[in-house]
DNA sequence: ATCGGTTCTTAACTTAGATTAATGGCGGCC
DNA sequence: GGCCGCCATTAATCTAAGTTAAGAACCGAT
């Protein structure tokens, strides 16, 4: 017995993985060599290119996954939350993106290979994690939306309302808000904006009476009319099966 | 022996699933339902909030997959190509994607169901399709790091360029470039930008010796140039296998 | 306690792209 | 043939967001 067979089930628990698989499933996922590790602040865990075979769930801490533009610029396409699984393109072939920590991170690592070998054995394993992989194929669209066509102001409210959703599915967010340790440079760079214009933008927020971003949390001051204001409908977080 | 049965199984020689699949997982594939359907131009296959259960295979055609705002605006997310699978949310739960038909458009469907029941009985094609999910979501990550962080007309010329690319791959493209049937307000809706500014982004790209849009086909003049200005590297396009 | 780095904040100015408006081409249809 | 609707094109103007610059607040390290 290591120490993630004991942490691991309990993780499941809040995870993204906690509808639709019964205990056999949840044993078997336990065999698939699931160990936790942890990573300091700003460790690039796998970077834009390399040959990455391994799929992460995440434990604790905030990371980002981005893409590296040639001029040295980037775009952060999410930030994975507790219970939320990372696998870039862990599916074979090469990772087009990097996967960074923010904070300290803990995650769980497995082999890509004995899990995707693992999924012809559990086909509600494999109906789980296709739940998964749509979910997260809506909230890039969801990202994508937003900076195609929504303006700076709505954008970031966009993102901000979605992070407190997904953190409350973690059961990792408080009664008002969240601790958020992004820097308004990550932001910027997950919004498609500059750090000046987001500070502008959470001013704006502020002054409108929506939400307060300071020392490192997120304090939501009129979220319904937060989410009116964004056309912000959390449904697209919802996981298959999920009420 | 329908019609559909004798026509899939052509498509799939130069579709997503032409890689890793043996005799008889294709004779697998086609046992799965798929019908060969017409959808005049403009048709509406599935709308956003639909519950959707069908995937599809593009046979022939022009459609796009978009996200519609409140405000009767629209973000093309994709253009699905010859060969693609299109499965927005099919995977259960409701579809936060409208799928539309542009030009005439032939397409194989098949329950979702059906089709996610025959994975557990084909673990190669389970692989598979894992596979052109992942390609899938290295295109809406480049779109996204194209709305994000890129020039209007980089942007615009790169969603060309990958078009060139994507045809080519399912031999539809001519030598020079490829029949385009997009208005300049369908490439708007994709670039996050406003038809009259992708006629002056298109005119640039003329004037600099780079392509050709007109007449519904567009040419590549200088196509390596273009590729090196753009930053445009196919490798995301490859499919877990393709050399 | 002081220094240096990082983050936040604000103001002044510039610019990429949106908006508004007008014209011409082209194909379908009566 | 002439009308109508869609699409492409261009110019003039406006505005949201970027750029540059410069402090202030905060933090950890010496």
């Amino acid at each position: 017995m290591t120490f993630a067979s004991h942490a691991f089930p309990r993780v499941l628990e809040t995870s993204i993985f906690r509808i639709g698989l019964d205990d056999s499933d949840k044993a078997h996922l336990g065999s698939l060599g699931f160990i936790l590790r942890r990573y300091p602040p700003h460790a690039v865990i796998s970077r834009q290119g390399d040959g990455e075979d391994r799929i992460f769930v995440i434990h604790s801490g905030w990371s980002c996954i981005s893409t590296d533009l040639a001029d040295g610029e980037r775009q952060i396409l999410d930030f994975p939350q507790k219970g939320e699984f990372v696998a870039s393109r862990a599916f074979e072939g090469e990772a087009p993106e990097s996967f960074t920590a923010q904070t300290e991170l803990m995650v769980f690592e497995a082999p890509a290979k004995a899990f995707v070998a693992g999924l012809a054995h559990s086909p509600s394993l494999a109906g789980v994690l296709l739940g998964a992989v749509a979910r997260q194929r809506a909230i890039l669209v969801q990202h994508l939306t937003n900076l195609g066509r929504r303006s700076a102001l709505i954008r970031t409210a966009h993102l901000l309302l979605e992070l407190g959703v997904r953190l409350e599915k973690a059961n990792a967010a408080k009664k008002y808000g969240f601790e958020c340790p992004l820097t308004q440079y990550d932001l910027a760079d997950a919004l498609g904006l500059t750090a000046i214009h987001v500070n502008r933008m959470l001013r704006e927020l502020r002054e409108r009476g929506y939400l307060e971003f300071r020392h490192g949390s997120v304090h939501f001051l009129n979220r319904e009319g937060l989410e009116h204001f964004a056309e912000f409908d959390a449904g697209y977080l919802r996981l298959p099966g999920e009420t």
